[in-house]
Order: C-alpha cells, then sequence, then structure tokens
DNA sequence: GCCAACGTTGGC
DNA sequence: GCCAACGTTGGC
C-alpha cells in the first residue's frame, strides 16, 4: 500500500464534504505530475487529506481510493472549466480517481506542525512555493501525521 | 527551442 | 488582499 496527500479547499470541498457524500471522484486535477500520481494509486492506498487556502493549512483526515485512475469526465463536457478541447475519449489526457472518507482527525494537523517533524523534511509539501495538488507521502510522514492528530496507530491499522 | 507574458496557486 | 513561486502559452 502506498500513501499520497491530496489537496483541496474546504470552501469548495472539505473533507466534511467528502463525509458527507460517501464517496467522490477527484476530478479536474490539470497538472501531469499530478496526474501521472493519480495513475500510480491504487485501490486501498491512502491519502492524507489537505485543506489548502484555510486557516489554518493542514490535514484535515484520511480518505482511502476506492478506484484506481480512470479517465476525468470532465474533460470531454464542454461546459465545464476542466474541458480540453485537445483531449479525446480514445486518448483521454486526464485522469480521476475516486476516494472515501476513513478518519476525520479531531483537529486539523496545521501546515506549521507538519513543517516541525523531521518526517515531512523531504516532502515537497512543505517546500516553499510547491503547488502540486497530489503527491506521495513517505510512510513515516503518514503515520507521524496520525501520531500528531492523537489517533492511536494500532486503530487506524486496523481500520485500513 | 527560447523566453517573456500571463494565469493560477496558496501561504501569509 | 498581497505577492512569490510556479506552470503554461505563444511569438519569434
Amino acid at each position: 500500500m502506498r500513501f499520497w496527500l491530496l489537496k483541496s479547499e474546504p470552501d469548495v470541498f472539505g473533507f466534511a464534504d467528502l463525509v458527507r457524500v460517501g464517496r467522490e471522484p477527484w476530478n479536474g486535477v490539470r497538472n501531469y505530475q499530478a496526474r501521472n500520481f493519480l495513475r500510480e494509486m491504487r485501490e486501498g492506498d491512502l491519502c492524507l487529506f489537505y485543506h489548502s487556502n484555510a486557516r489554518p493549512a493542514g490535514v484535515a483526515g484520511v480518505a482511502r481510493v476506492c478506484r484506481a485512475a480512470y479517465a476525468d469526465d470532465l474533460q470531454f463536457k464542454p461546459d465545464s472549466k476542466y474541458f480540453d478541447p485537445k483531449s479525446s475519449v480514445d486518448a483521454p489526457r486526464w485522469s480521476m480517481v475516486d476516494v472515501e472518507p476513513l478518519i476525520a482527525f479531531p483537529q486539523v494537523v496545521s501546515l506549521d506542525a507538519l513543517r516541525g517533524m523531521a518526517e515531512w523534511e523531504a516532502s515537497a509539501l512543505t517546500r516553499r512555493g510547491s503547488r502540486l495538488s497530489v503527491l506521495p507521502v513517505e510512510p513515516e510522514a503518514f503515520w507521524a501525521t496520525l501520531d500528531a492528530a492523537g489517533l492511536s496507530l494500532d486503530e487506524v491499522a486496523g481500520l485500513s
């Protein structure tokens, strides 16, 4: 199993929204590096759900990949802001996965807190100016984040 | 293939 | 709201 981080603006779609809907296609990713990571995801992989443009910015919970990458439907919809006229059904340019909520953190583990953890030092997330919205997370960083959220690691391991 | 201009992201 | 950082576009 691999670990990932997904960014979302809570004003648009936060972890509470994921809990409300139960399952969500992670569409609208229009960056090649992020897309490539989406395509590496497998069902059962765990994702830290990161709130960007929030106060504080940080990880709000854990989601699970419940469907591996498939074509992002919005790229074919002319009315969508994510429409891509250069993409085709035969060779879709953009992909999405489906995710479902697993654990809501009692409180957000802030970006500030992550920056204070040695496990996050090498990550693109904590690098200044990083805008990547889908990125891999080292297992150590994943578990350190859950620990910082006050969650029992054994309990979480049992869930996943 | 270079690079300036532009639009977007996202912390603050 | 500001603005630094970054990715993309398009003229040449």
